[in-house]
DNA sequence: GGAAGGATGCACT
DNA sequence: GTGCATCCTTCCA
């Protein structure tokens, strides 16, 4: 296992406070070991989805499908899945089992493995964020659905480490949702967490 | 077997 | 800053 000693465990995304943890998750690195090529980078966006009491979340009203049933399972649990049938959106479940809470890494900004995560862009624009949305970070660090349900405190291919630097709170910015206008009132609960001043946040 | 939807990204003006 | 393509998965009949 590597850095094993820094890698979070069930202790942190078993909490159930998911607002919390999104936003500690802020400046923490996410490692993934795809081809035996490692990419990271530091988690610089993400939102926060509160289960069943949250309009906007897949599992909201226990809704269990095939599709949401991930975000049941205890926290740590990788939740990925399909948007418009073509970007993969990366969500870190938390809680315990069959709550149904999960944060959505929303942005990252690349730190080890620029040139693979280049490669996997390949984008024919100048693309030099590779991070900066959420399709976007999971093409570059090379998740896809099949890492759905991956366990992140003990993958060898996927997990997040807590940072050397922690962030103080006045970096911490906390904004309203994005992309889910369906969600009626929920979707103006500042739920959103980014680093203030990063380049490497959505472009909101 | 078919229809609907979906937590976006990109190209373009 | 704005408009729209997009296409696979999920759910239901």
């Amino acid at each position: 296992m590597i850095n094993s000693d820094k890698r979070l465990t069930d202790s942190f995304y078993s909490r159930s406070d998911v607002v919390l943890i999104a936003r500690e998750l802020l400046g923490m690195k996410i490692f993934t070991v795809i081809d035996n090529v490692v990419t990271a980078g530091i988690i610089t966006e993400t939102e926060a989805y509160a289960g069943m009491n949250d309009k906007a979340c897949h599992a909201h009203l226990g809704r269990f499908t095939k599709r949401t049933a991930t975000m049941y399972e205890k926290g740590g649990t990788a939740y990925v899945y399909l948007c418009y049938g073509i970007h993969h959106l990366f969500n870190v479940v938390t809680n315990v089992e069959g709550k149904g809470d999960a944060v959505l890494i929303r942005a990252i900004e690349p730190v080890e493995g620029m040139e693979a995560m280049q490669e996997r862009r390949a984008v024919k624009s100048a693309a030099i964020k590779l991070g900066s949305g959420p399709g976007k970070l999971t093409q570059a660090l090379g998740i896809n659905r099949g890492h759905n349900g991956t366990d992140l405190t003990t993958s060898e291919e996927i997990w997040i480490e807590a940072t050397d630097k922690p962030l103080s709170n006045s970096r911490i910015v906390s904004a309203k949702r994005i992309g889910i206008d369906y969600a009626e009132e929920d979707a103006d609960l500042p739920w959103r967490f980014y680093i203030g001043q990063n380049k490497s946040v959505s472009k909101y």
